[in-house]
DNA sequence: TAAAAATCGATAAAAATTTATTGCTTTAAA
DNA sequence: TTTAAAGCAATAAATTTTTATCGATTTTTA
C-alpha cells in the first residue's frame, strides 16, 4: 500500500459490520411474515431456522438494535420490528428524488416497499420531452433543468440515480450542487462525491458474477462426478 | 449451533471468496474502458487508484483467474479481459428466461449489459392476459403455462424471477421442474430449491440499508459536530 | 552498464466476520 | 418443588477477507 493510497476515502465512519445492516431488511420482513400470522414472539432459533441462517449470527445482528430478549421465549416482535426500523431510520420518512425516468426508475418507483423503508419518492426527472410533464406510477416527472430548485424548495435529502452511465457523475454533481446529502446509484460507475455526502451504489452485476461462478462450480462438478462414474 | 442447523445448505461449493467475485464485474468495466482510450496494458497500482482500491487487493482478486502480469508493466488488458470472462463463464452465452414482466423485468430486458455477461434472455412469462402475446424490448411474452415446454425445447439453463413474492416459490418450483439450472431471484423471499440448482438472490433493500445507515451515522456526526461548536 | 524505480507474486500479519462455547435465566414438565 | 429444556448474552475460537511486507523481475534512467 502505497502513500497515496492511505488517504482513498472509503466508508463514512463504519460503525456497523455492513454484512449484518444487509441481513436487517431480511429479518425485518419475515418478522412482519410472523406479525400477519398472529405470532407475538420469536426466538433467534425460529428466525434463524424459516431464514436459512444460523441462531448466534441472528442474535448478534440483532443485539446491533440493543434488544433485549428473554430465555426460553425470545423477542417480542413488535418491538424488534421497531427497534430494527428505528436503528435504520426507517421510522421516519426521507424524502427523496429519483433521476433518470426510463425502464430501471419506473421499476424502483413501482417498488412499494420501499415506502415502508422510510422513503418518499417525491419526484423523478429527465431529459426526455415526452416524458417530462407526466407521472410514472403517481410520481410526477419534470426536466433535470428544475432539480435544484425541487431539492432546495422540498428539503430532499436522498437522490436515486438511474440514468446510464455516461452521465451518471454529470447528475451526481447536480445533485450534489443541489444539496442532497445521500445517493443510491443504480449506474454502474464510481461516483466522486464530497466527503459531506455518502454515496451507496448497487451494482446488479455484481450479483450475477456470483450466479456465474456458481454455475460453473456445479457444471464443474458434475463434469467431475461423470468422469468418475466412467472409471 | 444445534445439529439441525448444521446441516443446512448453503452454498455450492464455495471455492472463490464471494467478496472477490463481486468485484469482478467492476474491473471489466473499468478494463474496457481502458480499451475504449487505446490503452493496452494496465497495473493494479492503476486500476486501484481508478476505482478507489488498493493495488493488493486487485492483485488479489485477478490472480483467481490465472493471468499473470509483468513487474513495472502490468497485464494486458485484452488477455486480462479475456481471462475474467472466461472465468466467470461469459465468453459463452448462457440461454435464459425470465418470468414476470412487470415494470422490473423490463428494466432487466433492457439492460444491456448483460448480454455482454453471456446472459440470453430468450423469453419472458407472465400470467398477464394483456401482456401475452406482446414483445417487450423485442423479447416475447407468453404464458406462464408455456414455461416447461419452452425451457425443455430450448435448453434453458438460468431462470431470473421479477414477480411478487407471495408467487415467487410457485415460479421457483414450476422451473425447477421444468430443468432450470440457476435461478437468479430478485424477489426478496428465500427461495427453497433442491441441490442440483444453483439460487442467488438480489435484494435492493439491503443495498437501502447500508446507504440508511451511512445517512443515519452521517446526521449523528454532523450533530456531535455542531454541539461541540456550541460548547 | 549499473543503479533506480515500479510492480508482480508469494507470504505473513492484521482486521473483520462468522461460528462455537459457556454460564445464566426463564419456562415448562415431572 | 425439583429437574430438564430452550434460548439469551457474553466471550472465545475459528474462519474469511483485507492489508502489509519482502524478494525477484522488468524497465527506465543515469
Amino acid at each position: 500500500m502505497n502513500k497515496a493510497e492511505k488517504n482513498v476515502h472509503r466508508d463514512y465512519k463504519k460503525g456497523y459490520p455492513s454484512p449484518s445492516l444487509q441481513r436487517l431488511p431480511l429479518y425485518l420482513r419475515q418478522l412482519k411474515q410472523y406479525q400477519r400470522e398472529g405470532v407475538e414472539k420469536a426466538s433467534c432459533t425460529r428466525i434463524a431456522q424459516d431464514l436459512g441462517l444460523i441462531s448466534v449470527q441472528v442474535r448478534k445482528d440483532l443485539s446491533m438494535t440493543g434488544i433485549a430478549g428473554r430465555p426460553k421465549v425470545g423477542y417480542n416482535i413488535d418491538e424488534l420490528i421497531n427497534r430494527i426500523e428505528s436503528f435504520l431510520g426507517w421510522d421516519k420518512q426521507r424524502k427523496a428524488v429519483l433521476v433518470g425516468a426510463g425502464a430501471l426508475g419506473g421499476a424502483i418507483l413501482g417498488y412499494a416497499g420501499f415506502v415502508e423503508h422510510g422513503l418518499s419518492i417525491c419526484a423523478a426527472f429527465d431529459v426526455d420531452e415526452n416524458k417530462i410533464g407526466t407521472s410514472i406510477r403517481s410520481c410526477p416527472v419534470y426536466s433535470l433543468d428544475e432539480l435544484e430548485k425541487f431539492v432546495e424548495q422540498n428539503q430532499i435529502v436522498i437522490g436515486i440515480i438511474t440514468v446510464p452511465q455516461s452521465v451518471a457523475q454529470l447528475v451526481t454533481d447536480k445533485m450534489v450542487k443541489a444539496g442532497i446529502r445521500a445517493i443510491w446509484n443504480y449506474s454502474p460507475v464510481r461516483l466522486n462525491v464530497p466527503s459531506n455526502v455518502v454515496c451507496e451504489t448497487v451494482q446488479l452485476s455484481s450479483s450475477f458474477a456470483v450466479l456465474s461462478s456458481k454455475v460453473k462450480n456445479m457444471l464443474a462438478e458434475e463434469r467431475k462426478n461423470g468422469e468418475q462414474l466412467k472409471e
